[in-house]
DNA sequence: GCCAACGTTGGC
DNA sequence: GCCAACGTTGGC
């Protein structure tokens, strides 16, 4: 059981969308450090959803993983942002998971929060300048940030 | 809108 | 294999 935390812009794809979908394919990671963590992934591991690029960033809420080693179809979709001419059906290059909306929090974890409670070496997002989408967490940091998720 | 951070590309 | 140029992420 590993606990990750995974970024979304909420123009893009917010937790709102996945509370209204319930499951979803988490598609268009095209960054290789983030797509190995996605392969690590496995079904009951807990996710945190945060919202980048938004007023103020932050963690939303929970979902778990529910499906693992999925096929990421966008990448043999011309049409899409996220089509890869290099990568064929049959030796596909980006796989992801599906995940399961939990819940959202109703107090929402923003950034300045995040930073206030964890230094960047426990929690990699409160890191200056982290780019990276998909990220491990340790059970003691999630389980402080559940604790968080619930006061106030 | 700015810009720091940093991953990717491509010439050599 | 090096590294400059370029593109993207994402906080502010």
């Amino acid at each position: 059981m590993k606990y990750w935390l995974m970024k979304s812009e909420p123009d893009v794809y917010s937790i709102d969308d996945l509370e209204r979908d319930l499951d979803e394919i988490w598609d268009g990671v095209r960054n290789y450090q983030a797509r190995n963590f996605l392969k690590s992934m496995t079904v009951g591991d807990t996710a945190f959803f945060y919202h980048s690029n938004t007023k103020p960033p932050g963690i939303a809420g929970l979902m778990k993983i529910s499906e693992e080693m999925v096929v990421d179809p966008t990448q043999f979709d011309q049409a899409s942002k996220y089509y890869d001419a290099k990568s064929t059906p049959a030796d596909p290059r980006w796989h992801t998971v599906t995940v399961t909306y939990i819940e959202t929090f109703e107090h929402y974890i923003s950034l300045n929060e995040l930073k206030d409670n964890f230094d960047p070496d426990e929690l990699q997002v409160v890191k200056r300048g982290n780019r990276l989408s998909v990220m491990p967490i340790t059970e003691a940091v999630a389980k402080r940030i559940l604790t968080l998720a619930k006061s106030e």
